[in-house]
DNA sequence: ATGCCAAGCGAGGCTTGA
């Protein structure tokens, strides 16, 4: 088992230089927070980062598989998506013994997402708009890492038709607009989660049969155009353009067994942090698993 | 065209997902 990371902070006081374990849990913009950030936080990366973003299915379902995920890829950050639980009954102390800390975001039955960190996860001083987190499908915070991280599970839409497909547009327009505002002050953002949008037809196992679907649509496919403008990009295909690969099969049928699967599950990083991706990857294995999630981990390591 | 499979809720079968 990992040990639990406990940084040491380094500072100057009155008496001279002093240590001392990671005790500060304000938020950015709180009361000496810019202090600590000047003196704690390197201008750049301090260490080598892995992020990862996974669709379970339940959080308590896959309670013992994210634990056995986390022994064999031991990332700093894990972004859940469809907990499917209040955060009253988030297994926090399970993460907690693996040395993570969480911050959580659910309600009963559908939706809930959280993350998992190995350095302290701070609250953003900046809020979201409330009709992006009501159901629970936004959750963002800081890292002393010293950038923002997102966690999304996007409405899948159900189909063209439907009124949840222009909920889904909509939703992804108020992303869009608040991670507009969010970047001048906050230039690396990892924005990480199950995005319900197959980015290209070499993320779908069959193009032409899934042409009509809320996950290929060109409407569906803008919205991450909209994100591209803004300097986002989708980390997967910045480390391998041309491998056909997916993140999710679905449950029913034999699509597993026949590789009909499409690549929703999407980790995209902003300009600022292009520079510093190392690799990407997406473990498709652990879909074989019995009582499998529907959906596989996918990651990326950041380098200083 | 529809079910296929899985999870929550709650105690049967409905709802939702992608």
């Amino acid at each position: 088992m990992q040990a639990l990371l406990e940084p040491t902070l380094v500072y100057q006081t009155g008496h001279g230089q002093q240590t001392r374990p990671w005790v500060f849990a304000g938020a950015p913009g709180s009361a000496g927070w810019d202090t600590l950030k000047w003196l704690f936080l390197p201008p750049d990366l301090p260490m080598s980062i892995t992020l990862a973003s996974w669709n379970v299915n339940s959080v308590r379902a896959r309670l013992e598989q994210i634990r056995d995920w986390l022994y064999q890829r031991p990332v700093g950050v894990l972004a859940l998506q469809e907990t499917k639980v209040v955060d009253a009954d988030f297994p926090r102390e399970a993460f907690g013994s693996l040395g993570y800390c969480t911050l959580s975001s659910g309600q009963p039955s559908y939706n809930g997402v959280a993350l998992l960190s190995r350095t302290p996860l701070s609250e953003p001083a900046e809020t979201a708009p409330p009709s992006l987190i009501q159901d629970c499908r936004y959750l963002s915070a800081w890292i002393p890492e010293g950038f923002y991280l997102i966690d999304i599970y996007a409405p899948n839409g159900e189909s063209l038709q439907s009124a949840k497909f222009s909920y889904k547009l909509a939703w992804y327009d108020q992303l869009t607009t608040h991670i507009e505002s969010l970047l001048p002050k906050h230039p690396k953002i990892a924005l990480l989660g199950d995005f319900n949008i197959a980015p290209a037809d070499l993320d779908v196992h069959d193009p032409e049969a899934w042409q009509d679907s809320v996950l290929t649509d060109a409407r569906a496919r803008d919205a991450l155009r909209a994100l591209e403008r803004l300097g986002f990009r989708d980390a997967f295909r910045l480390m391998h353009p041309a491998e056909p690969i997916y993140s999710w099969w679905d449950y029913r049928g034999a699509a597993l067994r026949r590789n009909e699967g499409l690549r929703i599950d999407l980790i995209l990083l902003s300009q600022a942090l292009i520079p510093h991706l190392q690799e990407a990857g997406i473990d498709t294995g652990i879909r074989h698993h019995t009582r499998p999630s529907d959906h596989v981990p996918v990651w990326v390591e950041l380098e200083p």
